[in-house]
RNA sequence: GCCGGCAUAGCUCAGCUGGUAGAGCGCGUGAUUUGUAAUCACGAUGUCGGGGGUUCGAAUCCCUCUGCCGGCACCA
């Protein structure tokens, strides 16, 4: 063994410390702790950090041996390994295909391919077998580290032009590393498995082709991308597969059309049809807002949606975003030019008109101007999906303006709000994250020192955790956004909250401070939901179209069990009407079964059936949305219950 | 915008290698008066996304446009 120098000291997640040779490997570590261990042992933490088995440790650390037991670092190899795997079945099956990269993502991995044709789902079963066939070979895994030249001259030789590329990307400090599986080779940072064959030939799956860029860049060449997911075991490969119907169930586009929600057609791509139905979810969620921006201090306005471009060339959108505008042409009768608008793409410009009529004083900050402000944005086809990415929306937009020591209240009291509103909709968790300074920006050092301050002092009022995206911000200040949880755990971006020390200026906004003279406002641009059409594309998902009692289209239905019944299943909705219910008959001459069924699957809250019995007793039976049990009560106090029920939170009593 | 796929009845989908369309649900009519997730019978579904071409003949093959789907790029 090595002297003494050359010692360096381990030490487990038990404290326990021991000295072993500089230069030893985790693979030597744990076949010093056990042979069962060095036979289950996959990988190794050190200090961290992720560590291949074979990669030698040079100086004292942390260590932990990983197995398979040990979730994260196993699942991140398997989908590592896989994505290899995957890549040199390509090859075996089509030599001339190149590679390029292929990272672990969430629930498996992709890799990036250039090849000429095209895969198709039919070559996803052959690559998958091929895949089954090099595990099954239980390939040892080598690593080298190479010398750059020699790694740029071998890729060179292979015809692998982009791993030229990606090795001239590394930085020079860091080692090339150079992987084999059998025969086949990849350059990569690692760490790897031991064989192929630790990989679980069961647990993958891959599920489908899509084009990308080289290198996330729509001026280079596009390649085409395997997406494929995998697990530890079978079980889970199956869990996540059903997962994956579940949510597809929830498909606001598909449960939009099966409640009569809301349509889109050819002749107005990305632009929303809205539905009796639909629109009812639509009202009920502005009325709340509007309730809710008043209480807070809001004003409401409404500007208009043609605008001349004089006024986007003033504000700089003209210039940046002009492929991006619906432009409106105009004979003026008299005039000897054409004019030309566009549709408003947002809402900041005109309300930055609205403050710069007649004076202001510093008395009227923070002077809150909101709009449920209807924009348009041609958006580039392929990113039209549903209702959350469309062409025409509604922002729950409003612009404060302000003083700079005023930011920090208004944020506080924004989050404030927006937790609130949030809560009320069905979200307990949301995340922030705050953007700081870019390298190109307006505004003095001081002032983006003070902003930034006030809205991490704002956040920091309400809770102690927030994301830092150091350099993220606008150019025209910091911002905040806010991410939500949905209930299959997917994240959804709503809210922004937005210093902006840019569009004052441009537009020349002012107002008399205490010393007579003219001072330029701070202007904070905010929205909760973002839109209303994506914010209701997430309720619908995140309530499966079960939505709650307030926002619920329908939200009671009668129906008759015998003809006798009819007089006072429409007594019953009239009462309920009058109690201020969404509430409707069915006097159809149907079964109670059909009807039951027909008015869950429409996914109506609350059903009363009325027979014989019921128009006797006065009574009506309650079936609730997702229940079997039932529950005869007397009609007046059912009215009363459910009139209670299907107040908007802001208006039930606590 | 880019890559790939798709487009048949209101919805979900079938229609093999070219011979002018079919099922279930829904809809309409009638019967049934029904007790908590589909009662029975009968009936009608349509410019096979638009345009052009090949062919004696096109839902089917080719071209093109539009839209949708999955990604990528974009998202003030």
């Amino acid at each position: 063994m090595a002297d003494d120098l050359s010692q360096i000291s381990l030490t487990f997640p038990d404290g326990a410390s021991r000295a072993f040779p500089a230069g030893t490997t985790p693979a030597d570590v744990a076949a010093s702790i056990s042979p069962s261990l060095a036979k289950k042992a996959i990988s190794a933490t050190v200090d961290g950090a992720h560590w291949d088995l074979a990669w030698p440790i040079e100086s004292d650390a942390e260590i932990a041996i990983n197995t398979m037991k040990d979730l994260d670092p196993s699942l991140e190899l398997i989908r590592h390994d896989l994505a290899h795997i995957m890549a040199r079945a390509v090859q075996e099956i089509w030599p001339e295909v190149k590679v390029t990269i292929g990272p672990v993502i969430e629930n498996g991995w992709y890799y990036d391919f250039d090849r000429a044709e095209p895969f198709t789902p039919e070559d996803l079963g052959q690559i998958e077998a091929k895949m089954k066939e090099i595990i099954n070979r239980r390939d040892p895994v080598t690593t080298e580290v190479w010398d750059r030249e020699r790694a740029v001259k071998y890729y060179e030789a292979n015809n692998e032009p982009y791993k030229v590329e990606l090795i001239e990307a590394i930085p020079g400090d860091q080692p090339i590393r150079m992987y084999w599986h059998g025969h086949w080779q990849d350059l990569c940072r690692g760490p790897h498995l031991q064989h192929t064959g630790q990989v679980p030939a069961d647990a993958f799956k891959l599920m489908k082709v899509a084009g990308a860029y080289w290198r996330g860049d729509s001026n280079r060449p596009m390649l085409q991308r395997i997406y494929g997911v995998a697990f530890q075991n079978r079980q889970q490969l199956k869990n996540y597969l059903t997962f994956l119907e579940e949510a597809e169930k929830r498909d606001h586009r598909r449960l939009g059309r099966e409640m009569e929600l809301f349509h889109f057609q050819e002749e107005a791509p990305g632009m929303v049809f809205w539905h009796p139905n639909g629109w009812t979810i639509y009202r009920e969620l502005e009325d709340y807002m509007r309730r809710k921006l008043s209480k807070a201090g809001y004003k409401e306005i409404k500007t208009p949606q043609v605008v001349d471009r004089k006024l986007w060339e003033a504000s700089g959108h003209w210039d940046k975003y002009r492929e991006n505008m619906f432009i409106t042409e105009i004979d003026e009768e008299h005039a000897n030019e054409k004019r030309i608008n566009a549709l408003k793409p947002m809402n900041c410009p005109c309300h930055v008109q609205v403050f710069n009529q007649g004076i202001k004083s510093y008395r009227d900050l923070p002077l809150r101007l909101a709009e449920f402000g209807s924009c348009h944005r041609y958006e580039a086809h392929g990113a039209l999906h549903g209702l959350m990415r469309v062409r025409g929306f509604t922002q729950d937009d409003a612009h404060i303006f302000c003083t700079e020591d005023q930011i920090e209240q208004e944020c506080a009291s924004f989050i404030s709000l927006l937790s609130d509103i949030y809560r009320d909709s069905g979200f307990a968790k949301f995340d922030i994250k705050l953007s700081t300074r870019p390298e190109v920006r307006v505004g003095s050092d001081e002032v983006w020192d003070k902003a930034e301050a006030a809205l991490e002092k704002a956040i920091l009022n309400i809770r102690n955790d927030f994301e830092i995206d150091p350099g993220e911000g606008a150019f025209y200040g910091p911002k905040l956004d806010f991410k939500l949880t949905d209930a299959i755990g997917r994240e959804w971006q709503c809210g922004t909250f937005q210093a902006d020390f840019n569009l004052p200026e441009r537009l020349d906004a002012t107002y008399i401070g205490q010393d007579g003279e003219k001072h330029r406002p701070v202007m904070l641009h905010r929205a909760i939901l973002g839109s209303f059409e994506r914010f209701i594309g997430i309720l619908i998902e995140n309530y499966a179209g079960r939505m709650p009692m307030w926002l619920a289209p329908r939200q009671v239905v009668v129906a008759s069990i015998v003809s006798d019944a009819d007089a006072f299943v429409l007594e019953a909705v009239q009462k309920l009407q009058h109690a201020g219910l969404r509430a409707e008959a069915d006097i159809r001459n149907e079964k109670i079964n059909y009807k039951v069924r027909e008015h869950s699957v429409g996914k109506v809250p609350v059903i009363l059936a009325v027979g014989q019995r019921e128009v006797q007793d006065g009574t009506v039976t309650v079936r609730r949305l997702g229940e079997k049990q039932t529950q005869t009560v007397p009609l007046d106090q059912i009215v009363e219950e459910l009139a209670r029920e299907a107040l908007p939170p802001d208006l039930a009593p606590e």
